[in-house]
DNA sequence: CGCGCGTTTGACATGACTCAAATGCTGTGG
DNA sequence: CCACAGCATTTGAGTCATGTCAAACGCGCG
């Protein structure tokens, strides 16, 4: 069966999102960082016929709640979101934070319901990615698939050592670590590697590091005496990237 | 191209390899926790081509080492294993223990090297998967692809809820959590899910959950104190899993 | 059988938590 | 546009769970 039998239909479709100012992948910003990369021309129009566009989120919404029957995987588009998880007596772990080409949900893969919470922290807007037909529409692209793994794979790689961060480090170590690594996804992201802003607030920060908020406020301002940061309330400025990576442990 | 075109020679080869022992998947005890599943019987045949089986470690040996190049992903067919990852200064995490099933190096996925040691914790064989091969294979057997999706998906979900274990349980809690998840997975492989052996050491163990070793025996003796375990060196039989589990947090 | 590592037990130290209170910021309604 | 309510953040003081250090014990391997 060739491809173009279903190409013509596919066009008109694509000019009818553009309309609606539904961007096809191809002219999306994050292209260089979403799930096309690497895709042939021909498998991108296949996508593009998946993928659901501009689902938008304010602060606090959630974008799903854990044991929602699973449905799609998500791409962050703009803004940014929280997971979290909980124990049965109701103690909350945040399990990660999403930047714009980041996946979210796919701790849920072939499970029959989410695992964890996910939950905008401003207003932010996704792509949907139905999984049923990202499965089917997955046997006849390869490549797909195999940017599939690779993105699980590098969360799962993350996480691993985001397990030496909570069981290893001290406050400052982890407190170090982790405005780096938000610097370096920021840099990919193409924005400023030295000043950003914290979307989150202390208290997820603290939550998530495995730390209480006072010790995220104590060692902020520690930081910020020692010159390694400048602070305004949710924005941030690392004045000495080489000296903070070597507080990171 | 028809699949019996390379039938013929791999009917072959499958006979070499169960004169040298070496038992094909559909054979194999592992069958039901293994990668087969769900794969129909040709696609098998062109699994047991690929799988390099038989790797024999001993305790304390090297599955592989961060750096490495990463040529192959592993399936515990026998005896257990760790995974560490380290700081730049030495500190290392035990990131997770591998039982016979499980899959090993999912985090290096199209990486360069290993992200991770993985060791021996006692005589112990691994299945080889080389990955060059399984990329060109998965292509032909999008069950094999979705397979690897899955397991990839249920190491992340469950370091995801480790997350939560390293940053919001108690010493006890944590001991509690980790018992409980042996006994289920030893459950799941046909194994007594009371009595069983911790074929890693206490310092394994207290690393991994982010303790000091000395706090694992503490808690241990005050569980055996209690009457929900009796512990004998290595061997543990928990005596009421039920007060265990509630114990988890 | 003995050596050495792994484990247990005890005493003490401390990093980070908890509680409390002041301060600052943000969004909302008049 | 301002003022207030309510939440987030900061700062301070005291406590506690778990770590560290030290030493005894015992099991398993050679």
């Amino acid at each position: 069966m060739s491809q173009s039998d279903t190409l013509t239909p596919l066009i008109v479709d694509l000019a009818k999102r553009e309309k609606k100012h539904q961007v096809v992948c191809e002219a999306c910003a994050l292209y260089r960082l979403c799930l096309p990369l690497g895709l042939h021309r021909d498998d991108l129009v296949v996508l593009d016929q998946l993928v659901k566009r501009r689902q938008s989120y304010k602060r606090k919404q959630d974008l799903f709640t854990t044991n929602d029957t699973f449905s799609a995987l998500y791409v962050v588009r703009s803004g940014s979101f929280k997971t979290t998880i909980s124990t049965s007596n109701g103690r909350e772990q945040v399990t990660g934070f999403y930047f714009p080409g980041e996946f979210i949900g796919l701790d849920a893969i072939h499970m029959p319901s989410y695992q964890s919470n996910a939950i905008a922290l401003e207003s932010s807007s996704v792509c949907a990615l139905p999984f049923d037909n990202l499965q089917q529409v997955g046997e006849r692209l390869p490549r797909l698939q195999i940017q599939l793994l690779t993105r699980l794979s590098r969360e799962l790689a993350g996480d691993k050592s985001f397990m030496l961060l909570l069981g290893k480090k001290t406050a400052e170590e982890k407190l170090a670590t982790y405005l780096i690594s938000l610097s370096k996804r920021f840099q990919d992201r193409g924005f400023s590697a030295q000043d950003f802003r914290l979307t989150m607030s202390r208290n997820d920060i603290a939550n998530h590091l495995g730390l209480a908020v006072e010790t995220i406020s104590r060692v902020l301002t520690k930081f910020q005496g020692l010159g390694l940061v400048v602070i305004n309330g949710k924005d941030i400025s690392l004045k000495d990237i080489t000296k903070m990576e070597a507080l990171c442990g």
